[in-house]
DNA sequence: CGACTTTGACCGGCGC
DNA sequence: GCGCCGGTCAAAGTCG
């Protein structure tokens, strides 16, 4: 492996064929519904689906919903639950639960949340009086001279459970960790991982009103591997969609030529996804040069899955 | 000088 | 109640 950066997707098939099959760490499961070739093709081969002819674009400009794209990518969407693909998950569970980019995050999540979901429509979290440290100082001006106000906020905020933001995780083999989405995001925290070396780095979108985050990290396991987790939904246009729309729209298939294709395409085409689902996280997608799928949030324990005791499916 | 990153501290949830 | 841990804050530093 070069030590220059590179985009992944630079190794895809679809976009260009410089990896070895020995590179390629297989897929944690077959997509029921699909050939891998078949989800690398421009139509997406969407079976069962009721757009017969959709395709990315479809899914870039937000015409498609969730549940569509779950099927699509063999998932199930319950609208109560977690995306469930497979029929003998739930021995990963548990595990899912604890994983920090999964289950155990749901919780503090769904906690955090309710104030950002509600961000979407204006102020952040932060620009409210009522916060961590931040609020502990805020609150000094606050208690001098507005306490019913925070007062307010915290009997507000304590009964509701927090609404998570759906949220999609990309397994991507890269050796850059910040990955070019198309957006601009600022990084607001670094945390060490538990159980792995390689620290997580959060990212906020610098668009004004857009509470979308973005979690980096890179799979202990496979170091050439990086998980992106993004949690909600811009309410803007991708700075780059608005570059490269133009330019994609024209080609009838994504896959057909590899040489403009951005690293963004992928990750605007789970940005663009409707967020219908009460699922948080849809699942992830994992990207590499022969595949490409989601990968259900309640697989596992993302260390666990990336990529070898996994990797094994069961031989009938 | 503004935008962005780094990093230690802090907060809240959760399990024990 | 305590400690752990993920997530966030914000001051200081860096960069262009």
């Amino acid at each position: 492996m070069s030590h220059e950066p590179h985009y992944p997707f630079e190794h895809d098939p679809l976009f260009g064929n410089s990896l070895r099959e020995s590179d390629i760490h297989l897929p944690l499961y077959d997509p029921p519904n699909y050939t891998y070739n078949q989800v690398m093709t421009p139509s997406v081969d969407l079976n069962g689906l009721d757009q017969p002819s959709m395709g990315f674009t479809d899914c870039f400009h937000g015409s498609v919903d969730s549940i569509t794209l779950s099927r699509a990518f063999g998932m199930s969407c319950s609208s109560s639950g977690p995306i469930s693909p497979m029929d003998d998950e739930s021995r990963n569970r548990q595990v899912a639960r604890d994983h920090p980019l999964m289950g155990a995050n749901e919780n503090d999540l769904s906690t955090q949340n309710s104030s950002e979901s509600s961000s979407s429509t204006g102020a952040t979290t932060e620009e409210n009086c009522g916060k961590t440290k931040k609020d502990d100082l805020h609150k000094k001006g606050c208690e001098v001279g507005d306490e019913n106000f925070k007062k307010e906020n915290k009997v507000k905020k304590k009964p509701e459970k927090r609404q998570r933001e759906p949220r999609v995780a990309f397994i991507t083999k890269s050796e850059i960790d910040n990955l070019e989405d198309g957006y601009r995001w600022r990084k607001y925290g670094q945390k060490a991982v538990k159980n792995s070396p390689y620290p997580r780095s959060y990212y906020r979108c610098t668009s004004q009103n857009c509470g979308v985050k973005k979690r980096v990290e890179r799979a202990y396991q496979d170091p050439s591997t990086v998980i992106t987790t993004y949690e909600g939904q811009h309410n803007h246009q991708s700075p780059g969609a608005l570059r490269n729309n133009a330019a994609r729209m024209l080609s009838t298939s994504f896959f057909g030529s590899t040489s403009t294709r951005s690293p963004s395409f992928a990750h605007e085409f789970l940005f663009q996804m409707p967020t219908t689902t009460s699922s948080n996280l849809l699942g992830y997608q994992y990207l590499n040069p022969q595949h490409q799928f989601l990968v259900p949030h309640d697989y596992g324990l993302l260390h666990d899955i990336i990529p070898s005791p996994l990797i094994h499916k069961e031989e009938p």
